[in-house]
DNA sequence: ACGTCTATTTGTCCTAGACAAATTGACGGG
DNA sequence: CCCGTCAATTTGTCTAGGACAAATAGACGT
């Protein structure tokens, strides 16, 4: 029934369902660019399956990497490699916070050299030195992009960024321990939706809550989002918070965090976060949106004032 | 270019693309099915597009948690809903380790109160009084695996069982800390392969080996066994550890396990923990497996005396 | 510079057929 | 009764173009 698992092939080609897998890209778009652009054309085995070579998948992680930064399919997909790394290189060259020489620099410097336990020791130094609050907003939100930006140059492996991602993981979790209820807290859920596996931003919405004494209840990673209004339903919460990457298209962010308002019930709020909102256009209604860690703490204070008021 | 983004319609209707983020089977799969077996048939909308019913969603997911137990298909799908349920009833009825007097039978009836700060502080309490090893093995394991039993009953919701991976999940990294090194301690590098996001079993597996003494390089889950091949090689690690849970079906597990031998260097040991363990057939050469907590400290101290020999 | 309208780009969905891997069931021999 | 072998069935994924709507780009008039 499986047929062949999308494993990779012992001549080292790759099936569709592996490209997929690997880039993100869904067999569908693989197969129309075929078409239109003629571009990955990979070869056929006997049964005229598609058999993507190893240089077709480099390629379009590299055109993968250059949509991300803002580049258009029709524009890049039949273009050659260096043509691709050029532009890429360009870009990303400009991009924001990449190299000012913050703490964050030495973050990237330690995690190359494979050590481990270096950089648990340099982000534990990192967290004493500035304390919970500004350790999120000063070193693990940039050096977060900073990863982000450095995977999509090439310039670290993946395995390098699941090694950070598991560093900050930790650290962040050891950090929360159990705030104490500070007077009137809004009950808060804590969840992802399908699709987006990144649990480092949700992480950290939780630990800047705890250093404003909510404490959360997190549902993990992938919560379908009919399942999340039953959650908040049964658990009587204030608030659901949704955490997103920057890997999600946009459209389809703004799309699920539309379906989810629909179907919480109205006097629940519906927060946001993650820094792909600030390249959204349309936002929905009855949504807060927080681009940033630091727009947590005036919406808690709207909140607690319109709690306040609501009560009284 | 979206299209609709798989959001569900006004009318609660939703889309084939919703279909499959929150059941987890392919668009190609449901297409099958209703050319097949006639279910789901859902209605279309003025492009002639599926437009599923709420309904058709919850049959789904009952036919999943079926499958899930080892029903096929061509049995099932087209089964009414009530045969479903009773089918389900009576096959989870008769598994293993379902109602000893333990203290996990707590956990669960803490958890259906939805008072998540409760089953915080039972939790915590079961770890104080017992230690880790033995919270692990007495209350972990068996609870786990209890709390997996229910949801398959339909005892408890599936945004209950995520409360209760995610409070495991925090209390477990609280307890792990920072091992000291004891004596000669092997690398070990743990993660998951890709489609199992079950990460509970690798944290135990951590937990555990961190009262041996050693200390884990984790990778998060769903590492693809061509990033892990690398990873082995530029931290240089003694063992490789792979965590799988009950869901994944045995034969793709001893293909992926079979799939990173092949890529990882000889001198590296591999070992695969979980308890699909027990039900597999033919295990794959130079694989070490461990389907219980217990198994890892012998298995270590063997690893320990081969070392030792070597070395001398 | 800014809104509005049209044209192009782009990803997802559609149908219906095909096939290989996995499982089942029948068979026979220890 | 258990175990291996072979054929039959089941089942998920792949293929081919065509179609369409949402998103974006470009032209235009203020």
């Amino acid at each position: 029934m499986d047929k062949k698992a999308g494993a990779s092939n012992a001549s080292g080609t790759v099936s569709i369902a592996a490209v997929e897998r690997e880039t993100g890209l869904s067999k569908d778009t693989l197969r129309v660019w075929e078409r239109r652009y003629g571009f990955p054309k990979p070869r056929r085995d006997s049964n005229g399956e598609r058999e993507y070579s190893r240089a077709q998948l480099e390629k379009l992680r590299l055109i993968r990497r250059c949509m991300d930064l803002g580049l258009r399919p029709g524009k890049i997909v039949a273009a050659p490699v260096q043509e691709l790394s050029a532009r890429l290189h360009k870009l990303s060259g400009r991009m924001p916070d990449a190299d000012d020489g913050e703490a964050f620099a030495e973050i990237i410097a330690v995690l190359k050299t494979g050590r481990v336990g270096e950089l648990r020791d340099c982000l534990t130094q990192l967290l004493m030195q500035r304390g919970l609050r500004r350790f999120l907003l000063e070193v693990v939100a940039p050096a977060s992009a900073a990863v982000g930006q450095a995977w999509l140059r090439g310039e670290i492996e993946i395995h390098e960024e699941h090694v950070y991602a598991e560093q900050i993981n930790q650290l962040l979790r050891q950090a929360i321990g159990n705030p104490s209820q500070a007077g009137v807290a809004p009950r808060v859920l804590l969840t992802t939706l399908p699709g987006e596996q990144h649990q480092l931003g949700m992480l950290m919405a939780q630990a800047w809550l705890s250093t404003e004494g909510v404490h959360c209840i997190s549902l993990g990673v992938q919560t379908p989002a009919f399942d999340i209004v039953r959650a908040a339903s049964a658990l009587e919460v204030d608030i659901v918070g949704i955490s997103f990457s920057l890997a999600r298209q946009p459209r389809a962010v703004a799309a699920h965090v539309a379906e989810l308002r629909e179907g919480l019930k109205p006097q629940i709020e519906l927060w946001a976060g993650g820094s792909i909102l600030g390249r959204m256009r349309n936002s929905a209604a009855g949504v807060c949106y927080l681009p940033s860690l630091a727009d947590i703490t005036p919406a808690l204070t709207q909140w607690r004032a319109h709690h306040a008021a609501r009560a009284a």
